[in-house]
DNA sequence: TATGAATGAGGCTTCATTCAT
DNA sequence: AATGAATGAAGCCTCATTCAT
């Protein structure tokens, strides 16, 4: 080997947790999205963020750890889900619209997609997270109920089947977020189904 | 070692194939369905069946196999759900609890439950299959939308939502499916939720 | 199943153990012949013989037991070859074509070569039978040098290489072995090779 | 368990890949040759050359990997066997002496040993190794015949049995290649077995 | 922090052998 | 004597984790 040898191994970069973290969760949502929590190995999950096997431990201590924290990181970001500004004294199709946009945007964000392919397959090792998922649901779905009560009251209809049974608002974007986890991110029953959510609502709310 | 020592070293249960192959779907169903394909054991598959590891394997020549022919086994099942009769004469709440019967056998049968939950984590592994379940899906909602289609005209309401989109008659009953696949069997955003799907479908028909 | 129900489930043909036992052993033979010991599976040998796995057993104990059976077979075979008929006072082309054709039938036997080719990967869990077939080739090679000593005395050539190397005189034959053992049973170096290990034999005893 | 106790879970020796493949490739040489392909354990490979089974892996993708690359650097060793000098202009004595001392060298080589120890068993595994080895003997083989060619033009022997089948020239050391491949490295059907190689070219040359 | 060879437990698979039929 | 389902030990291979560098 003379002076002047150079293999570069390897360019080797270094940055700090801070900046690291979201890219090894980033690259562990697409490998356990795909793969499942058994099926992804720490090597592919190291090397779609550029690390390799080893550098991920100084960063987690396991591969449990990254499961956990990316549950965790996934989470808060749905449930953070921006509310859009609502009127209650709108009409009906300011009503439905405002419903299908807030949750378009929690359920069908594609964390959203992706955390509902971690969390059926794994629902037994991560009961807490599950329930956390349904905690989320539970506060849209009552978000949206309130909205719905209110605009019903005004047009004296509380006897609606909305009023009496309102996860059926949520439906069709469930619906529409099953398709996207089993056939793919583009997917869903109808193209048009935001429209087609919204028509509902308003026959129903009429 | 005494006398009396009797270690048993196990009874050997001998079944012929056909008495056993289904013994060993149910067990890894059962298995897959908890674990997923790559967090289930073969060990813990024969066990279930009443097998040794090895015994699996004169039925069976990989996981892979099984977990494929399970697929082939619940999707037949579920396929071949039968259809109540309905009349096309019927009133609006005949349909729809016609309408609901039928979703409900074939949706939320604790097999269709279980496949939703190999096929989700797997869905890049079996792709034929997830299409397969889309199609078998499709042939539901086909048959849906004509009994709706049929009672829509002849009220005259062929500009409904239902006709224009049929999806949105089968949603509720998938919202079910998802809960049931991530919040366990009993699992259901409303313990009603027969009721409420009649109600909808009603109101929607009406 | 009706009276008339006739599966079939296959030919069960029963033999004496005197007429199984050659069957089996050629089946072994062509087995462990191609895969070695190790590499042979009591499978393939059954089902090359028209027997089950199970049905080995009636007849032999283990692979093991099989495996020695067939080399004793197989030595005793090849030991006994026929001597042809030499007349010690026949000229040196009849002796050379007497020597190649006695060890044309006892080292090139399609037998022989399949020896080899178990012997060689066995020696040492069968160093019993490599030594047998050392010393039936020192009998082979005995013979040859008591003919070709008796020819070299009458011509006065006792300081031929021959006479002090009579190894020498099983060599091209040992080359042609080990040619089928390691390029199949057509093979050899030189399609003559018979008629060159002649001429190479008269043109020393010349 | 005792304040002393020092279980030593063995020293981690980390090497370079090109410092540990030659390494495996021993351990393999060895382990292959004794107990042949499908009898030789990865965990003797590994032990043998001071790795953990897993170990192994980090150099080799499996079992069969390691035989073929086994075979390669053995059949690149032999093929470079150096040719001593020759003089064509040399006496018989001296050509003889040079043909054994090459052959010697490049077919009697303990790797040579061993790798027809490996080739013979696994021949239909491996045919295009089995197709070099025969053309490297071939090689071999045309080298002697140009020298021979050479020396009996030289003589006016051109009608020479060596002349004629060259391949005669090499049987004794194929001879011995056989005995220490089956008998053992110091094995051979003479002690004297270069003298007497020697001495028959001698005798056919002259 | 980062690398990647190395470990070792654990899973999949094979196969000699057993045994109820 | 024969079958073939079943056992269980053993081997190959994978991969989460460790650690010297």
């Amino acid at each position: 080997m003379n002076d002047n040898d150079s293999h570069q191994p390897k360019r080797r970069v270094r940055l700090a947790p801070e900046a690291r973290m979201p890219l090894i969760l980033d690259a562990a949502l697409e490998e356990f999205s795909r793969r499942g929590f058994s099926g992804a190995r720490m090597d592919d999950i190291a090397l779609r963020c550029g690390l390799s096997k080893g550098g991920l431990y100084a960063h987690f201590g396991s591969k449990d750890e990254i499961f956990k924290a990316l549950l965790d990181r996934t989470l808060q970001r749905i449930d953070w889900a921006q509310m859009p500004q609502s009127g209650a004294d709108a009409d009906n199709r300011a009503v439905a619209e405002w419903i299908v946009a807030r949750l378009h945007e929690a359920v069908l964000a594609p964390d959203a997609v992706a955390l509902l392919r971690l969390l059926i397959p794994e629902r037994e090792r991560v009961p807490l997270r599950v329930e956390e998922w349904r905690g989320m649901i539970q506060r849209h779905s009552e978000q949206v109920h309130a909205v719905i009560s209110d605009n019903l009251k005004a047009g004296g209809r509380q006897n609606c089947v909305l009023a009496r049974h309102p996860w059926l608002a949520l439906s069709p974007m469930i619906h529409v977020l099953l398709w996207q986890a089993l056939f793919g991110e583009g997917s869903a029953p109808d193209v048009h189904y935001r429209q087609a959510h919204v028509d509902l609502l308003c026959e129903l709310l009429a």
